[in-house]
DNA sequence: CAATGCCGTTCAGTATTTACAACACGCAAG
DNA sequence: CTTGCGTGTTGTAAATACTGAACGGCATTG
């Protein structure tokens, strides 16, 4: 990763010199031109200051993307959606055309006797969803509810978890994960 | 934000020394030791040699969460969802008791003749959803969409976007955009 | 109770980064 | 053309970060 390349491109991004920064931070333009080129490695607190000039935090600078996007598909049907089903349990995942997506947003239907698994989950990021049709049984940590249509979920995925059906009828339900670690 | 806090935290968290990390990283013990104390302010590369050690990225160092969750509230009912709506579009975010909740979810509609405004919408991150009933138009940059019950969306909140329902029916719409800056 | 080993801290010297002030270039106005 | 103002670059001196070799503390072990 090349910071000073970043940080020339977000400069330019926002319209500004290196002198106009370098006033608005605080530090001197011989600073930026010198981190630009990568003839320095500029300290943590340095680099924290130019930022607050754009402003910007660390972790925007470290993760934006440069890259230019491509014209991807925006609306997708029904049938359109990315199947992902696993067992009984059938998973459809919108955005087929963004394979970096920052969110895996699921429509989700558990059928009778559908289940994750007697092992419970765990990964990285967040998960949240709210029941339409059905009932559903969740499990986080030592805690179990039974989700009723209407209701929500959302909890911290490092958190051991499992989804189960044990009613009649099929629930079906829309969810969101972040990171989409799939 | 502090560096060095954050460091130690982190290393003691992988059950690492500050030798020991030095070593791996390739610098010396009393680097780590003064970066953890703040006494100085690591460069970048220095950082990234640190990190490289326990192997973390800058990314992740600057955005992992340090503060230990406290119990949170995984379950909502329909009425206990935050009610956000703004002006005739009624929109419900699950989760009240996760401030610092990575996705914002939300159960959505749009009554006839409800928009988002005149004016796109532009933000950072990403927003997906689908639409369970009714009909609704989507503008994203140049491009105008409409959906209809069971289609669904994505595109980066950066692209100039706008919601509106020209139509006869409501629509009702279940959402998920990241980061949630709310 | 040494002796060993690992821990984190500190100090002096060296290497790197920073500020300040010049510099060269391009451009537009007088 | 000359002047003035903007741009980014570069030299030098001062400030800061990093290394390598100490040190004292604490536990385990012979």
């Amino acid at each position: 990763m090349d910071v000073g390349e970043r940080l020339q491109a977000i400069r330019k991004l926002k319209g500004l010199s290196q002198r106009e920064l370098a006033k608005r931070a605080g530090v001197t333009n011989s600073t930026i031109s010198m981190i630009e080129k990568n003839s320095v490695s500029p300290s943590i607190s340095s680099l924290r200051k130019v930022l607050s000039g754009i402003p910007m935090s660390m972790v925007e600078f470290f993760s934006v993307e440069l890259a230019p996007e491509s014209p991807t598909q925006i609306v997708y049907k029904a049938h359109e959606l990315i199947d992902i089903s696993d067992g009984a349990v059938t998973m459809k995942l919108v955005g087929k055309s963004h394979p970096n997506r920052a969110i895996a947003f699921l429509n989700e239907v558990y059928p009778p006797g559908a289940d994750t698994g007697e092992e419970m989950l765990t990964h990285d990021g967040e998960e949240t969803g709210i029941l339409l049709e059905g009932r559903l049984e969740l499990v986080v940590g030592a805690e179990t509810f039974i989700l009723e249509a209407g209701d929500s979920y959302y909890f911290e995925s490092t958190r051991p978890h499992r989804f189960r059906n044990p009613f009649e009828e099929p629930a079906r339900l829309i969810s969101a994960a972040t990171p989409s670690n799939f």
